[in-house]
DNA sequence: ATGTCCCAGTCTCTGGGA
């Protein structure tokens, strides 16, 4: 059983692409980011023409996540649960996300659903913006209510997957290069304390649990090169508890999916495959990503902080 | 390199978010 996830940065704008990869990777479950869709406007018949229902929890211009699944979907449930979320489609406009509008709990951030015997909950955690903000403090809360709604209706014991962007890079050796992003976001004590706290309920980090190797990143800002340069950060994870953790035996990011035409999300996904690895795992899913990673670890040698620091979703 | 991409509305450009 292989379970994805992927910030597709709109489902709208990424549905080629997506339809692309579900062919490619042949997963059975992928957990979406980003779809940036109203409920309404889902693209169910393509994702029915390849195989998959789809669950969706939008609010239209922002946010928005989704599960698309092979295996079945099963006790859907959205937003933790507390009702539905703001239409962020209808009077948009600025001051809409105003900090004194600010509330990451009226935004689509969660959908959970129980697929081939596995629990998957889909999150996109708040971005933060800037460290002491009332986005970051929000953020911080978000993440504090994801980790009660575990205490309260999960048990470390069962089958459960919390796959996503997370926004959290949880070391330094998920971030391009740690003095650039110093004092930036996705890399603070707090936000990594925030990442700990699900670790600590009982969850492992499935891919760093199987690949320890450095330089492998999620997301590479649109700008610069940045991803040509393998400037990026791993801040897209797959949480498993142990009854899932001890079945997982591949781990990938298909950075090919970050390539290309048409234009590629600023996320790749990431995947892991439970009990069986999938046919295409040993043929390399991008094998100029050990030799950026080599390149790029000799590069660390002196550079200059960058400004504004990374910005990711 | 302030370097890109996505969205909706003010709609062939702009502002906001990542």
């Amino acid at each position: 059983m292989r379970i994805a996830t992927w910030n597709v940065n709109s489902l709208k704008a990424r549905l080629e692409k997506v339809e692309w990869w579900l062919e490619r990777a042949q997963p059975d479950v992928v957990l979406l980011q980003e779809t940036k869709l109203a409920d309404d406007d889902a693209p169910h018949l393509p994702f029915r023409m390849a195989g998959y229902e789809l669950l969706h929890h939008g609010e239209g211009r922002w946010n928005g996540v989704a599960i698309a699944s092979r295996v079945g979907i099963a006790d859907p449930v959205a937003n933790f649960g507390d009702g539905p979320v703001r239409d962020s489609s209808a009077g948009a406009g600025s001051g809409e996300t105003a900090e004194e509008d600010f509330d990451p709990f009226d935004e689509a951030r969660m959908v959970s659903a129980t697929c081939g015997g596995v629990r998957v909950v889909s999150i996109y955690a708040p971005n933060g913006r800037v460290v002491g903000s009332p986005f970051y403090t929000g953020k911080l809360a978000w993440f504090a209510r994801l980790r009660r709604w575990l205490d309260e209706a999960a048990d470390p014991g069962e089958a459960l997957v919390i796959g996503g962007d997370f926004n959290v890079a949880p070391a330094d050796d998920d971030v391009w290069d740690p003095r650039a992003a110093h004092g930036g976001t996705h890399v603070s004590p707090e936000e990594r304390a925030a990442f700990g706290a699900l670790l600590e309920w009982g969850l492992t980090d499935a891919y760093r649990g199987l690949r320890p190797e450095p330089g492998r990143y999620t997301w590479w800002d649109y700008r610069a090169g940045n991803f040509h340069k393998n400037y990026g950060m791993r801040i897209d994870h797959l949480l498993a508890t142990a009854a899932v953790a001890r079945r997982v035996v591949a781990a990938e990011i298909d950075r090919e999916a970050r390539k290309g035409k048409p234009v590629p999300s600023d996320h790749a996904p990431l995947f892991i495959d439970l009990d069986t690895p999938g046919e295409l795992i040993d043929a390399g899913w991008d094998s100029a990503a050990g030799r950026i990673a080599a390149r790029q670890a000799k590069d660390l040698a002196p550079r200059q902080a960058a400004g504004p620091g990374p910005r990711s979703g």
